[in-house]
DNA sequence: CTGAAAGCGCTTACAG
DNA sequence: CTGAAAGCGCTTACAG
């Protein structure tokens, strides 16, 4: 039976009449290379056959997908949202379609997988959104043919495409930030120390000595609510006035700790947070944050990836809501 | 130049001496197939080459890909970081990959091309996570041979795959668990007419009328911060003692507009939420949920995909926290 | 245990 | 404008 088999440009030329050379041509689209009398017919045989062009197929003898692949793990914080919209929006304005392989949350097994993946399935080009490489990830990316970009992430070097905020910078605005309301004792919570994470301490670091200030000690963390909410006991031994909170989460679970301590937020402790998601909004009082164009890197990347320019650093700004006060 | 061509099995075969049958063969682990000197020396030469397998010619010829396409859209409540997680566990379990395909926000085009692009890439199975389908969805994924399954939506009918909480069951749930706490002034905030949405109208109204209450006028919305936000009057209009939120996004919302307003919750408004996310616990107060169990819903969905058994319906829970008062 | 050959569903010079 | 043919990189009966 014919019927269960999915049908071929082949089905389609022999109940045309027409050659599977004809056949393709009208069905890519070779305007120029066809009659229109040639295109009505194959057009109608096409539909009643209900046919569905076979990428795969397609794909093998173009030796390329038209597809990107975006890498992206389950971050604490819900900012990738925002990215993937952005991507997805300059990708198609460029013709490709992108898929998206998950990574898991920091787990490199999946991680790794995720990149031979990619690799295997001739993509135009590859996105890693928030995903700290290990060698092996940065091995099997350079030995590829295949274009590649971080996302939010700088590596430190200008060798490896990458788009993101200027983490040292955004460090250090929010830092400025909270000096120029008064507060000296500032500390900064929830960040770990990988690249994102050491740039940030470094901004911190770096505007605290330009201030003649001394820099408290860095509580580790890793971005989530749960760090925050662990983490406030030790912001509240350190005596500091104002925290940056390496995140929206790490904000928000500090912020609910901190309440649960009877403590008043702006008054008895100012935060300031990262990234500026609809997470700031939530909280009562409302999160004041140094916020990512989270869209923005993901469309500029996508004109990284594809060789088209595009910046490096993408200019954050300062949102003032309701959880940072002037320290007399 | 053979340097910037990515090698194939044909070099493999030429540089080791056998042919590209016998290199498939210990490629595939066709064990029993070829002896162990044969195996040393083909993987050998095929790791001084940087061979890597091109999955896309291993689709065309095996006719299917090992992996399931997962097409979701944007909600503005979070819950798919766990529904994604479920799934991607469960298929690795399964032996597939799995490939996320973004559809935007409620965009039918973007809806449509995704569902396109899985069903012409011979995926195993398609997953539709909180996809409202529209008439010509429903018709390509029928005229297709390959299974779908929707995912945290239930159609209305068992012809359809698919793996959901009870949605009127939910909502019957969370206005008892109202009217047990005194309240007899209820309603419904943020919700829509589609499948989900009617089916939570449903339990409402039906819990309502089995306690001898009259249902209040549903409050329409998207399931958003913004319908929250924006419907807070209307409910103060009403005069209700007590809402329940169509996703944890609009509970957010209804709790910070009134705050803002001057309301303290729960005393004088209970606001009882539906999802149970992260969400919940980042407001103050914290807010009580009919809680959904997402990764369930997504590992069975995957199980029902597949062909085995599943269950159509994942309980949920009540979890208590701190948004709901006892009416006297 | 191994190889020659056919074939997966397309596209694209080449020739007419 | 159209068709015959080669080929994309693999897998898998079939035969030995």
């Amino acid at each position: 039976m014919e019927v269960v088999m999915k049908p071929t440009i082949k089905d389609i030329a022999a109940k045309s009449g027409f050659s599977i050379a004809t056949v393709s041509r009208v069905l890519g689209n070779k305007t120029g290379s066809y009659s229109e009398k040639t295109q009505i017919k194959i057009l109608k045989v096409a539909k009643e056959l209900g046919y569905r062009k076979n990428s795969v197929a397609v794909d093998l003898v173009k030796k390329r997908s038209d597809v990107i692949a975006l890498i992206i793990n389950a971050t604490p914080t819900n900012f990738s949202t925002q990215i993937i919209d952005g991507i997805q929006q300059r990708a198609s304005e460029l013709g490709q379609g992108v898929i998206i392989l998950y990574a898991g949350n920091r787990d490199n097994g999946l991680q790794h997988k995720a990149i031979i993946t990619a690799l295997e399935r001739s993509v135009t080009g590859i996105l890693l959104a928030a995903i700290e490489p290990d060698e092996q990830d940065l091995a099997l990316l350079k030995a590829s043919r295949i274009p590649y970009c971080f996302v939010s992430l700088y590596l430190g070097t200008r060798d490896i495409l990458a788009v993101s905020s200027d983490n040292r910078d955004l460090a250090y605005q929010a830092t400025q930030y909270l000096i120029d309301r008064g507060h000296t004792r500032i500390s900064l919570v929830g960040i770990d120390g990988y690249h994102t994470g050491s740039q940030r301490q470094a901004g911190y670091r770096d505007a605290m000595a330009a201030n003649q200030l001394t820099a408290a000690d860095i509580l580790s963390g890793d971005y989530s609510y749960e760090s925050g909410v662990k983490l406030l006991q030790q912001v509240h031994d350190q005596g500091v006035t104002a925290v940056i909170a390496a995140s929206d989460m790490v904000a928000a679970g500090l912020l609910t700790a901190a309440q649960q301590q009877g403590l008043t937020i702006p008054r008895d402790l100012s935060i300031m947070s990262i990234d500026g998601t609809i997470i700031c909004q939530i909280t009562t009082p409302a999160l004041t944050s140094v916020t990512q164009d989270f869209y923005r890197i993901g469309s500029q990347s996508v004109n990284k990836v594809m060789g088209q320019p595009a910046e490096d650093f993408i200019p954050v700004v300062i949102t003032e809501r309701a959880s940072v006060a002037v320290q007399k």
